[in-house]
DNA sequence: GGGTGAACTCAGCAGGTTCTCAGGTCGCAG
DNA sequence: CTGCGACCTGAGAACCTGCTGAGTTCACCC
């Protein structure tokens, strides 16, 4: 079992480190957010202990930038607990759990076990935007838990807004990215497709995830609408 | 992992995005300068790989520009030419890393490897200035945590305003800059907008963000009004 | 060949956006 | 106080954008 602790109070962190050995582990270290987001992505582990105050990136941007690179490594976050942010942030980034200093050993120890348990099977590498789910390898969209089925196109298109969630995307990225990057059709093809995706996406579910930014275009909300 | 291939040479631009897309890679593209400037500054991409040969601004200018605009985002140059000069040159201007036409694909995506884990120190792009904040990636205004509706004109105008916050700017370089540098209409459009603006991110919230220096121009206070 | 489904085009419509214009207000100098 | 120019403001017309339903083409399958 392999973990990387990532914290820069280094009594702290030794302590840590102590115990986790002891108790069969093989940890590394890293002390600043630049250190572990390079051990995260080189590096194998079953699971990231991860402190919030760090230097060189806190411990929020370490873990969305790991989700964003798609490492799905459990991670267990260290709070303290008059922080500015609460668990849910935590949660809402993608951390597995979370322990509000000061924690007991036993149970870091405890809640590490149950990760490494529950995350050593490989994560399916699902888009998620609220309750609206696409899986790339399964080429499968589900909303509230209930599969939606799209043609080639709108499947493009969702994926393609889903890999920008949150970013406004303009029509003619859209035609580079979804259709051919030497498209020379109507652009209107765009909206219709939207039209079609709102249609199986969002009506049915009355929500408005895909939103349109006038003069600019389309924007898939992080929330999932 | 994000990457803006900047090429003007489309079948090879479009070799590397496809390549790079199997790969995992989100890939956007640009085919001239101008282009990739304003990508590479809107948005967030975790490496850049740009051709020297441009229309509209040289591989050298686009990157040059990138630096003195304070993106540090990992660039890979590539170029048809071979030479130590031209290997020094892209190094002194700033590029991470610099590929000899013809190249295999293999040791690009190497090497763009090796770019991006070696990484970019991460920079918000997000414009603040007191609790008004502009994120140009989202293309969302929020005022006091609460988001602010912009139409395009609006939006530009306040960006244009955000980036020399501070600065009293006059009304014909802002014509210059949000509409067109050879607008020839009433110059009164400004005054318009000025208001429409302070009516969405002033007046509801109490502030006075957008100063008017009579007989200069307008000035966004640093602190937000 | 007829039927189906997907991809795309087209044209009209609704409503938002942009800009102009004609006053009104304000600050400043004489 | 007065006049002037700079700026503000409200209204409205022209314009533009995106939405929509209908229709065409095309490939595929029975």
């Amino acid at each position: 079992m392999r973990v990387l602790i990532v914290d820069d109070e280094r009594p702290l962190a030794e302590t840590i480190r102590r115990g986790l050995t002891d108790e069969g582990f093989v940890v590394e270290m890293a002390h600043n957010g630049q250190d572990a987001l390079w051990a995260a992505t080189e590096k194998r582990f079953d699971a990231i202990v991860l402190d919030i105050m760090l230097p060189r990136g806190n411990g929020y941007q370490v873990l969305t930038e790991l989700r964003r690179r798609e490492i799905w490594t459990p991670v267990l976050m260290l709070t303290a607990k008059d922080g500015d942010y609460d668990q849910t942030d935590a949660f809402d980034l993608g951390a597995d759990d979370y322990l509000t200093k000061p924690f007991s050993f036993i149970v870091l120890v405890a809640r590490l076990r149950a990760l490494i348990r529950r995350g050593a099977p490989e994560r399916p590498v699902v888009l998620a935007c609220g309750d609206l789910t696409l899986d790339p390898v399964r080429r499968r969209v589900e909303r509230a838990g209930q599969e939606v089925s799209l043609t080639p196109r709108e499947y493009g298109l969702l994926e393609f807004l889903m890999r920008h969630k949150g970013d406004v995307v303009t029509k003619s990225e859209i035609l580079e990215g979804v259709w051919d990057p030497a498209f020379e059709g109507d652009p209107n093809v765009v909206e219709v497709y939207v039209r079609y995706l709102r249609r199986k996406i969002d009506a049915p579910f009355e929500r408005r995830a895909i939103e349109t930014v006038r003069g600019m275009g389309y924007r898939l909300s992080i929330t999932g609408g």
